[in-house]
RNA sequence: GGCGACAUAGCCAAGCGGUAAGGCGUGGGUCUGCAACACCCUGAUCACCAGUUCAAAUCUGGUUGUCGCCUCCA
């Protein structure tokens, strides 16, 4: 299995510190709203990732936190009058229930950052006490960023040449600092905000340290995958390497991965550019699944652009899928004889095993989703083109599996919500298919109508009328 | 200003040196009372220019265009 590795750019074999385990530290959101579908991306990409981890029989222990003490949190609380952590916890419950209906599988562990600060105070005190960090007279501490010789090695840039990017922007408030690209690891306090005890001064984290010390506490000094979006490697990431290879003198993450962005209109998604999508309103117009094939369908490291005519391609491209996975569950109902595969149904099991090997060679070649996704689709065409009612239970129990596994392994839902019609939709369709038998299509098309304005599609097969929602 | 990414059919998107996957859409056909589903058929020489090579969408150089990071950000 190969992976991009952001640290040397280049794809690499994957080997795991310890045989038969993964662990990975994914950056989560800070909680002081509805997360957006720019949120979504990685926490679907990783998401899949970890699938096919396990799928590979690894034992993943997957780490994402929450940041719940942050300038944008503490802002929305003043302005609703109510303390940080109702604003936190609010947010924090409703990422849950949008992660859920993406199929986002939860984390191993959820650690909050409000809840870790005493492991990210005595991570501060080492850095400090090994020379890596320094107080200012504000009681700010700082990382000293000239004492970690490899500052700059994820994002390839050298300390000289982001002095000179930092150089065009003034700095304020920051006099303290021994270099400008010193960057904070605890500030005081300001009035009004949550803060906590420590050796220096009353007040909290800064951003980085927080998972730094998350991942130590609960992966260790050392980690296999670090994930997260492409705008975090720097400072973010830059910064986590130094504070975590600063303590402990050992490498923090062998491989750092980093989805693209997703874009609207070509553009970065913005509040001030007012192309801003919550997952939750996409979530009105359309099952979360989709949007989840949606971002499956290109390369988790380009940048992808969303559009809601892309959605509506996406939605038809995730039913055809569907519909065939529905076809030969109704032919697997049928079916109660074992007879065998036959000799053609075994040629057929030959190329759906080539299809199988073409999708997990497109996942080992650093998850490509989208050229796995083909295979699905080559798999649903052979399944669409050769089972039928004279298939063999063997074969059509075959083709489902083989099809729902590869599904699964992408985090795409593929049973249907089992919903019950009440019953008076059911006594509409039974008079139709009366209708219908005395070939009176008029009332039978008129009934149809009627169903279509209740939300309720029609489809004749030839294994009998099917139903779904609009 | 510094660093970097990308440019493939109407749209989305794989491919990473051996002669263009897949999906959506369009048009035609088969099936069906009709519709839908499904199936069959239907489309590109890969931004442009020059070079390396027996062979390039794939490598090199240049041009143009788009985007990102350098500041909170997924």
């Amino acid at each position: 299995m190969k992976i991009f590795n952001t640290l040397t750019g280049r794809k690499e074999e994957f080997i795991p510190l310890e045989p038969g385990k993964v662990k990975m530290y994914v950056c989560g959101p800070t909680v002081y709203n509805l997360i957006h579908i720019g949120n979504a991306r990685p926490m679907i990409v990783f998401d899949t990732v970890r699938r096919y981890l396990e799928y590979k029989g690894y034992e993943v222990n997957f780490v994402s936190n929450f940041t719940d003490v942050d300038d944008k949190i503490i802002k929305k609380a003043i302005e609703e009058g109510v303390d940080s952590g109702v604003i936190s916890e609010r947010y924090i419950r409703e990422c849950k229930e949008d992660m859920a209906a993406m199929n986002v599988r939860p984390a191993t562990v959820h650690p909050k950052a409000t809840e870790e600060i005493d492991a990210m105070i005595s991570l501060i005190d080492t850095l400090i006490e090994k020379g890596h960090a320094y107080r200012a007279e504000d009681g700010t501490v700082y990382f000293r960023t000239e004492s970690f010789r490899d500052y700059g090695k994820l994002s390839h840039k050298n300390l000289d040449e982001l002095q000179s990017g930092f150089r065009e922007i003034k700095v304020t408030g920051e006099e303290g600092k021994e270099n400008p690209s010193d960057f904070v690891l605890w500030k005081p306090k300001k009035e009004g905000e949550p803060y906590w005890e420590s050796p220096w001064c009353e007040g909290r984290p800064g951003w980085h340290i927080e998972c730094s010390a998350m991942s130590k506490r609960y992966l260790g000094e050392q980690i296999d995958i670090h994930g997260g979006g492409e705008d975090l490697i720097f400072p973010h990431h830059e910064n986590e390497i130094a504070q975590s290879e600063a303590a402990s003198g050992k490498e923090f993450a062998k491989y750092w991965m980093h989805n693209g962005f997703l874009n609207i209109d070509n553009k970065k998604m913005s509040k001030s550019l007012g192309n801003f999508f919550t997952v939750r309103e996409i979530g009105e117009k359309f099952d979360l699944q989709v949007l989840r094939f949606f971002m499956l369908s290109a390369h988790y490291r380009s940048p992808l652009n969303f559009s809601a005519e892309l959605m509506e391609s996406s939605k038809n491209g995730l039913e055809r899928i569907l519909n065939g996975l529905d076809k030969l569950r109704e032919l697997e109902g049928k079916k109660t004889e074992d007879s065998g595969l036959t000799e053609e149904e075994k040629n057929w099991v030959e190329e759906a095993h080539g299809l199988t090997a073409k999708y997990e060679a497109a996942m080992e070649d650093d998850f490509n989703t989208a050229d796995g996704l083909s295979a699905v689709f080559e798999l649903v065409k052979l399944s669409n083109s050769t089972a039928g009612e004279s298939s063999s239970r063997e074969y059509i129990g075959y083709m489902k599996k083989n099809i729902e596994t590869l599904c699964q392994v992408l985090g795409l839902v593929t049973e249907r919500k089992a919903e019950v019609l009440d019953e008076q939709v059911e006594a509409l369709i039974v008079d139709r298919q009366k209708a219908r038998k005395e070939k009176n299509f008029a009332l039978a098309d008129e009934i149809r109508q009627k169903l279509l304005d209740m939300g309720i599609i029609l489809e004749d097969t030839r294994e009998g009328v099917k139903w779904k929602r609009a």
